[in-house]
RNA sequence: GGCGGCAUAGCCAAGUGGUAAGGCAGAGGUCUGCAAAACCUCCAUCUCCAGUUCGAAUCUGGAUGCCGCCUCCA
């Protein structure tokens, strides 16, 4: 499969430095706070890729960390009065809430910053000794950037380039404004760990290199566009500098979720959370919308787009309902299909999964679920094909390759009847839809249908229709969405 | 100021050299007691300019506009 690499700045063949198997890192949350739907994104994204490397039948060992220091962290245990250590694990169960939600499968390993406090101190002993770090009087720790000559390689930036962005801090006793710190002397009152320069924890960056060096030299290493610099390009200095391999072959950065076309960011104020869009929307409906544009390109975030995205499953469940519906006729008759329709039908699918392998290009493959879902349709609607013993088999298929995309891409695996019923829920919710009415202005329409009385049934229906419903007559008596 | 990305129909969005996927909305038609859904038909020459090429949305240069990183951030 191709995948796009940082490191490098274009599309590579992917190819794991251990035959078959996978080595994949992803920085995950620090827990300070409910994920918003950007943390989602970067989920979904890493989510549906592991997926694929499963499903392309690699041995994938999956990790990703958890943030649980950080003086967001203890910022936020001050503010509300409780132990730093119970915010951690406060949102660190959020996340896994949330994540369940979206059909985020869980990591294979889930390493927690505090839980790697000796093996961070290891790493920064091992950097002193190799003159890439030097303690400071009051007990900080810095990375010598000057002396790492591969600096900058992840970010494309030079050393110089950088010193005129650099923040200077009148009193910091680094050497150079460039070096950052991996250890952290703590303040009074801070959570601390005693080591050798005295109490204090770890830099942000060293966390992920004392997380992921178990498992180095990683295949692929994630996390969202901001994360290139500086936190990916410190993590690649200090553990190119002890481990003598590469930190990771291939680097993988999804791209912002936007508002108004702006960067959604805490800083910003301008983010929603998981959970408060949940309130008005199903999970699969945000994990489709997620899915709907490439992973590295921004994604806009809009009602308009998830109410699109929404449209979009309730015409892929509502072809899958029929489908099965269809299926449970017993007399089939042998009538042939166009002649060139079996090979339209193999041709989707194979390129649903070549779209997959071309940078897990999600955008590309759903729209080739839906052509598929489009000959079914038509397949249906056609009162003589839709007896075959053809049509029979393709409608199985459509089944089973509902059951791929599920696997492979977490979407389209709920009954069909259930999901849409839960999508008119959903909306009448939203509307906020007396379902009671609903359902006596149904029982009367229905009444004066029975009786032939299709002025008042109609007027019935104009009501309805006032309050958003829609009404729909089958087969099988009336259905209704709303729009 | 440095580095990087993006610009495709009314909206969303694929497409990296060979003649514009898909979704939403819209128009006409089939079906229907009437509708809805579904199906059929229609609906773009790809921001602009200049190059390279037999041929470019796709490559090169330039212009304009938007965004991101350089400070915590998925």
């Amino acid at each position: 499969m191709l995948l796009y690499n940082t490191l490098g700045r274009k599309k590579m063949k992917f190819t794991p430095i251990r035959p078959g198997k996978v080595h994949m890192y992803v920085c995950g949350i620090t827990a300070y706070d409910y994920c918003h739907i950007g943390h989602a994104r970067s989920a979904v994204v890493f989510d549906v890729l592991a997926r694929r490397l499963r499903h392309l039948g690699f041995d994938l060992l999956f990790v990703r960390n958890f943030t649980d220091i950080d003086d967001k962290i203890i910022a936020r245990a001050n503010r509300d009065g409780r132990d730093w250590q119970e915010i951690a694990r406060t949102y660190i169960d959020a996340f896994h809430e949330d994540m369940d939600q979206l059909r985020v499968l869980r990591a294979d390993l889930e390493p927690r910053a505090t839980e790697y406090i000796s093996q961070i101190q290891g790493l920064c002993l091992k950097l002193i000794a190799a003159d890439k770090a030097y303690p400071t009087p009051s007990g900080d720790v810095y990375f010598r950037v000057r002396s790492h000559a591969p600096y900058g390689k992840l970010s494309g930036r030079s050393l110089d380039d950088l010193l005129v962005g650099a923040r200077i801090v009148p009193g910091e006793e680094k050497e150079d404004p460039l070096d950052f710190a991996v250890w952290k002397a703590s303040k009074p009152g801070e959570p601390f760990w005693n080591s050798p320069w005295g109490k204090g924890r770890p830099g942000w960056h060293i966390e992920c290199s004392a997380m992921s060096e178990p498992y180095l030299p990683l295949d692929i290493h994630g996390g969202g566009q901001d994360l290139i610099f500086p936190h990916h390009e410190n993590e690649v200095a200090q553990s190119e500098a002890v481990c003598g391999c590469e930190l990771a072959t291939h680097w993988v950065h999804n791209g912002f979720v936007q508002i108004n076309a702006e960067k959604m960011s805490k800083s910003k104020g301008n983010f929603q959370t998981i959970r408060q869009i949940l309130q008005s929307y199903l999970p699969e409906t945000l994990r489709f919308f997620l899915l709907s544009k490439h992973y590295r390109s921004p994604i806009d975030f809009t009602e308009q787009g998830l109410e699109e995205a929404e449209k979009a499953l309730h015409r892929i469940y509502s072809s899958l309902l029929e489908a099965r519906r269809l299926l449970q006729r017993t007399v089939w008759k042998k009538i042939a299909l166009p002649e060139d329709l079996p090979t339209e039908w193999t041709a989707l699918q194979q390129s649903f999964e070549d779209a997959l392998d071309d940078d897990v290009n999600t955008a590309s493959a759903l729209g080739h679920i839906f052509a598929q879902a489009r000959i079914i349709n038509r397949l249906l609607e056609n009162k003589i094909l839709r007896s075959s013993e053809n049509t029979r088999d393709l409608l199985e298929e459509f089944l089973d390759r509902a059951t791929n995309w599920n696997v492979q891409l977490g979407l389209f695996g709920a009954t069909p009847a259930d999901f849409l019923n839960e999508l008119r829920m959903m909306r009448a919710q939203r509307a906020s839809l007396d379902i009671v009415k609903v359902e006596n202005l149904l029982r009367e329409r229905q009444k004066a249908r029975e009786q032939k009385k299709f002025d008042d049934a109609d007027s019935l229906r104009s009501q309805l229709q006032a309050i958003g419903v829609t009404v729909q007559d089958t087969p099988e008596g009336q259905t209704w969405d709303i729009q």
